[in-house]
DNA sequence: GCCAACGTTGGC
DNA sequence: GCCAACGTTGGC
């Protein structure tokens, strides 16, 4: 299993918008990017995800799982763009803030710091475990601390 | 609302 | 294939 981070802008797409679909989930649509396009192909069922909000809170809320493998985007004809579906499946106990994240020596090479336009961004075991930890949550089995 | 960072587009 | 112009993202 791999991890990721989605980021979302709260008053286009929110976490509790996200947590509505339940577990059907939800289409990852409108990205437009090659990068973020590009990992949204590798992942695979049940990839692990943090939810993050920029622009407004800036933090990590939640986390989501992938719910249904890239495939084309339904928001365009354009056949260069596919996107992934994906689940919440719980809230992060304390949010974590892109401030933590930024103060946190082992989180200094997190995408979330050093590709800051980067929408959809790998995130490394240790980075996830962290993460997690600071968020009041066990990483593995996504229990509250 | 500003603006830095950076991805994309298009002329040459 | 370079690079200037332009558009967008996202922190502040």
């Amino acid at each position: 299993m791999r991890y990721w981070l989605f980021k979302s802008e709260p008053f286009k797409w929110s976490w509790e918008q996200q947590k509505a679909k339940g577990d059907a989930g939800e289409e990852w649509d409108g990205i437009r990017n090659y990068q973020a396009r590009n990992f949204m192909r590798t992942m695979e069922l049940g990839d692990r995800a943090f939810f993050y909000h920029s622009n407004e809170g800036l933090e990590i809320v939640g986390i989501a799982e992938v719910s249904a493998l890239s495939a084309p985007d339904s928001t365009t004809d354009d056949e260069r763009w596919d996107c992934v579906h994906i689940r919440a499946i719980c809230d992060m106990p304390t949010p974590v803030t892109l401030k933590q994240v930024k103060a946190t020596e082992s989180l200094s090479d997190m995408s979330l710091v050093t590709s800051m336009r980067l929408s959809v961004q790998p995130v490394k075991e240790e980075e996830w475990m962290e993460v997690c930890r600071m968020g009041g949550l066990d990483g593995k089995t996504l229990k509250p601390l």
